[in-house]
DNA sequence: TATTGTTATACTCTATAACTATA
DNA sequence: TATAGTTATAGAGTATAACAATA
């Protein structure tokens, strides 16, 4: 790519349409391969980060990812009847359930991620390693910094 | 932030959900100052994109954002209806159809875009200046570079 | 009285395909 | 036969509020 490549585009220089766009690209690749897998990419999402969470509360998952409780529910449900997760009364608070992933669950969780991880590395052939991991670190520092304390937003593709 | 921030959480290194994650979070503040002008951020980046271009077909137009047509048709009426913008036979080609910014829709475009500028600055008022122009840059270096010939996606949030 | 989670409703958005008009 | 744009329809996703059970 040139360095002033889309310099002449409207929104190049606007972040959150980068985001988006960006997002929207490499996002609906990913979605794809979840979807082989029965998933969509929010349920590999949720469903993943059951699988490495110990026992979670429900809310608590909501918050860890971003997601309000009506949307997780629905989510949940259908992670639930396809075997991948069980919800069990959680110890200590019988209003609230966590969830834990299958054998199932985890064996899925584990190959989607292979081949989601792959379909990355594969639309980012073109990018230095360290532009990536440069580009992960300045999103993590928004992501867990001044944006970490924000609502549940359902409307976020993921 | 403290550096390690976020290492913890299951996702902290996963560039997509980070995307959509930080997209979530700025989008759904500039959509709502975007709603305050009566339009939401869709209708905001086509606006805009209309307003600073000179009479683009609607094909061109949702090539340049990644809107397929049947979405880029239901904002335009929208646009259209609210008196923002003018939808004009192409010359040169009777199929086509050219877009023009009203004057109030380049007032109304403009006004928002200060706004939605002055939300952006206040949400990343703790990122240094150098690093948001850092990510700006990597993620332009991905939107123009590989991305740039995906086909458009309309479920993109934008 | 507050919290966890579920359900119901209406609403919006999207995808697909069919369609008109023109090239 | 291909392209620009519109329309129709069915399906998915979302937001809101109300609800049950428990704290």
């Amino acid at each position: 790519m040139r360095p002033d490549e889309g310099l002449d585009h409207p929104f190049a220089g606007d972040l959150n349409w980068l985001l988006h766009r960006v997002g929207a690209v490499l996002g609906s690749a990913q979605d794809e391969v979840a979807r082989r897998h029965g998933l969509g990419i929010r349920g590999y999402v949720v469903l993943r980060t059951i699988a490495q969470s110990e026992g979670s509360s429900q809310l608590a998952l909501g918050r860890d990812l971003g997601l309000d409780k009506t949307t997780l529910t629905a989510v949940l449900d259908r992670l639930e009847e396809a075997g991948l997760i069980l919800r069990r009364p959680a110890p200590g608070d019988r209003r609230a359930r966590v969830c834990e992933a299958t054998a199932e669950g985890r064996e899925v969780a584990g190959k989607a991620a292979e081949e989601i991880e792959a379909t990355e590395q594969r639309l980012l052939a073109e990018m230095r390693p360290r532009d990536r991991d440069e580009l992960v670190r300045l999103l993590r520092q928004l992501a867990f910094g001044p944006f970490a304390d924000t609502a549940p937003i359902s409307g976020s593709c993921i």
